[in-house]
DNA sequence: CTGAAAGCGCTAACAG
DNA sequence: CTGTTAGCGCTTTCAG
C-alpha cells in the first residue's frame, strides 16, 4: 500500500502539495497537478482515512443505538438513516443493545473513546446521566434528556388521539390497551396517555396491559395475550402495536369472533407487516422516512456547530385504514 | 479530552509504561501502576481509539453488505452478525446497496481507505473484479467469487430439493415457480434448478416467472403476482420468497380458491413473518443464526491469518411446517 | 505557489 | 521494570 510519502517522492513535490492536490484544498500548480495525479495512478494510491481522521479528529461515523434490528420497524428507520447519512459523506455503525444495558453503555462509550463522531439513539435501559454527562453530538428519539440532546419523535400524542377517536366512531364500549410500561413518562408512551384520557371522558371503560418496553418480538406478544385471554375475549376494542395487533388476531381468529364486527384491533407504527398482513390491520403510522432525515440533519448540525437546531421536532402520524376497525 | 501524556506526566512515569499498564502489556511495578490508575481516574482519561487505530493499523470495525436492510431476512442476519462481531470486541457498519452499484462500489473501497478491517458481503451488482483484486478480508454469502473468496450460505440445493418432494407428495400436478432471475447461476438460484430438476423426473409441467433479483419488498411482488394472475389461477402449487407467498396468498384469498386443497402454496427463507402471517405460510427456512456464525469466524480467521478456514461452508435448511402446503 | 516541520495520540522496539 | 525514540500516514500552519 503506497502512501502520500511515495506519491511525493515520485512525482517530486513535498507532501504538503501532495496533501494540498488530494484535498483541492489551497493552491498547486497545473504542472506539479498533473505529475501528482501520474503518480498517484502509478502507484493505485489511496488516501488513508485512518491516518486522515486521526489528524483531522474526526471519524466520519455516526453511531445508531436501537434495541432490537430484527424489529422491522428499526430495520426501516436504520435503513433510512443510513440513506441519508450517506449523502452526508457519513457511515453508519449499528448497535443492537437487545435490552442489556451493557451495550448500550459500551456503544456509548465509543463517543469518548472517539471512534464515532455522533450518535443516534432509540433505546435506553440507561440512566439519564450516561448520555447527558456526555458532551458529544447525540440524538435522540422518543426518550427526553432534558434540553441539551435533540429529541425527535413521532406525534404519539395525536396518535393516541386518533386511535381514540377511531375507536369511538366505531363504536367501542369497552375497551383495552396492550404496550410497553407507560409509568415511566416518554414520548412514546404519550400514545397511551392520550388514549386512555379521550376514552375516559367519553366514559368508555378502559383496561391496561403492561407488556415489557424493550420485547417486541411476535412470539412473547403471543404468549402475553394468552395470559389475558379472558380479558381480551370480553372487550370489543383493542388498542396495542402492530406486532401485538397481529398476535391478537391469530388468537381470537380461530374462537369464531368477526373482526371487525365483534372486536376492532388497532396497531401502532404502520410497519409493512401491517399490510402484509391478512387481514390488513388498521392502524397508526409512523414516518419513519421523515424521522431518519430528522434525526441525521439534526446531528449533522450538531457536529458542525450549527447553532440553529430545533431541539424538539415532532413528526405528524396518521391513520392507516385497514380492515380490523 | 486528556492523552496518555497527561496521563504520563501525572504519574510521573513515561508514556511506555502508561500504555503498558492500559493494555496489559510488558511489565508495570505495581508501584507505577498504582499511580497511573488515579491518575487516569483523577483526568477521566480515555484511550483514543482513533490514535490506537492508526498506530495498530486496523479499525475494529467490519463492514457488511446487504441489499436492504428493511427486509427481514437481512435484518435478522445483521442483528446476529452484529452480536457476534461484538463477542470478538468488533464493531458492525452497515451498508445497504439499494441496488445501485456505485453504492456498493464505495463500500467495497473502505478496506482500501482503511476504514474497515474486512467485508462481509450479501450483495452484488459489481462484477467479480472488484472483489478479487482486493487482497484485505471478505467473506461472501450467496455469489462465488473463485477460490480465493470464502463463500457461506445456506444449502439452497437441499432446499430445492425439500420443496419439490413436499410438492409431490402433496400432490401437485403443475406447478409455477416465482423467484429472482437465475440464469446467472449462484448458490441461491440452486435452489430453483434443484426444484425444476425433481418436478420433471417427475413429469410435473412446470412454469417460471422472473422477479428482479434485487427488489424483494411486498408491493412490488403483489404487482408481479398481479401481472400473472391468469397463470397463477390455473396451477395448483407456486414455490417462491417468504415475500411472494403471503403477496399471492392476499392474491387468491378473495378468489374463492382454497388454500392449501386447491393450491399449495410454499415460501423461502423462514423469516418470522411466514409465522406471524395468517395463514401460516408452509416455508424453506434459512438459519440466520448459523450463517451470521460461520461468517463473523470465518472473517475473524482472515483476520488473524489463521490458516485453517473452510473456504465453502454450506449451512443446512428445514422445513417449516404451515398451513399453505 | 511550495516545502519544512510540528502535530494528531498511541504503540513497540530497543537500550538501559 | 522503565524511558527514549521512531514510527503510523496525513493535515496544516508558517516561512519563504
Amino acid at each position: 500500500m503506497s502512501t502520500i510519502n511515495d506519491v511525493a517522492k515520485l512525482a517530486e513535490v513535498s507532501i504538503a502539495t501532495v496533501s494540498r492536490a488530494i484535498n483541492n484544498s489551497g493552491y498547486v500548480s497545473e504542472e506539479a497537478r498533473k505529475k501528482i495525479d501520474q503518480a498517484i495512478n502509478e502507484l493505485d494510491y489511496i488516501v488513508n482515512e485512518r491516518a486522515r481522521n486521526l489528524s483531522k479528529q474526526r471519524s466520519g461515523i455516526i453511531g445508531v443505538i436501537i434495541p432490537d434490528l430484527e424489529n422491522p420497524f428499526y430495520g426501516k428507520l436504520i435503513k433510512n438513516i443510513e440513506i441519508e447519512l450517506y449523502s452526508y459523506g457519513y457511515k453508519t455503525m449499528v448497535c443492537n443493545t437487545i435490552g442489556t444495558s451493557n451495550r448500550e453503555k459500551e456503544y456509548i462509550d465509543m463517543l469518548d473513546r472517539n471512534i464515532v463522531d455522533g450518535i443516534i439513539t432509540c433505546a435506553l435501559v440507561l440512566e439519564d446521566y450516561v448520555y447527558t454527562r456526555i458532551k458529544k453530538p447525540i440524538v435522540s428519539t422518543d426518550h427526553d434528556f432534558g434540553p441539551s440532546i435533540p429529541l425527535i419523535h413521532s406525534d404519539h400524542r395525536r396518535g393516541g388521539y386518533l386511535a381514540a377517536k377511531k375507536m369511538l366512531e366505531a363504536g367501542c364500549k369497552n375497551v383495552v390497551m396492550v404496550g410497553a410500561r407507560w409509568d415511566v413518562k416518554t414520548p412514546s408512551s404519550e400514545r397511551y396517555t392520550e388514549f386512555e384520557k379521550i376514552l375516559k371522558e367519553n366514559k368508555i371503560p378502559i383496561q391496561t396491559i403492561y407488556a415489557d418496553w424493550n420485547r417486541m418480538s411476535y412470539p412473547y406478544y403471543t404468549q402475553l395475550m394468552s395470559e389475558y385471554y379472558d380479558v381480551l375475549m370480553n372487550v370489543d376494542g383493542i388498542f396495542t402495536s402492530d406486532i401485538g395487533a397481529i398476535a391478537l388476531y391469530h388468537l381470537v381468529a380461530d374462537q369464531g369472533r368477526q373482526i371487525p364486527k365483534d372486536l376492532k384491533i388497532l396497531g401502532y407504527d404502520g410497519m409493512s407487516i401491517t399490510k402484509i398482513s391478512k387481514p390488513v390491520i388498521s392502524c397508526i403510522r409512523q414516518d419513519a422516512e421523515e424521522l431518519a432525515k430528522r434525526c441525521v440533519n439534526t446531528i449533522m448540525k450538531l457536529i458542525c456547530g450549527d447553532e440553529n437546531i430545533e431541539y424538539h421536532q415532532i413528526i405528524d402520524v396518521t391513520f392507516q385504514q385497514g380492515d380490523t376497525l
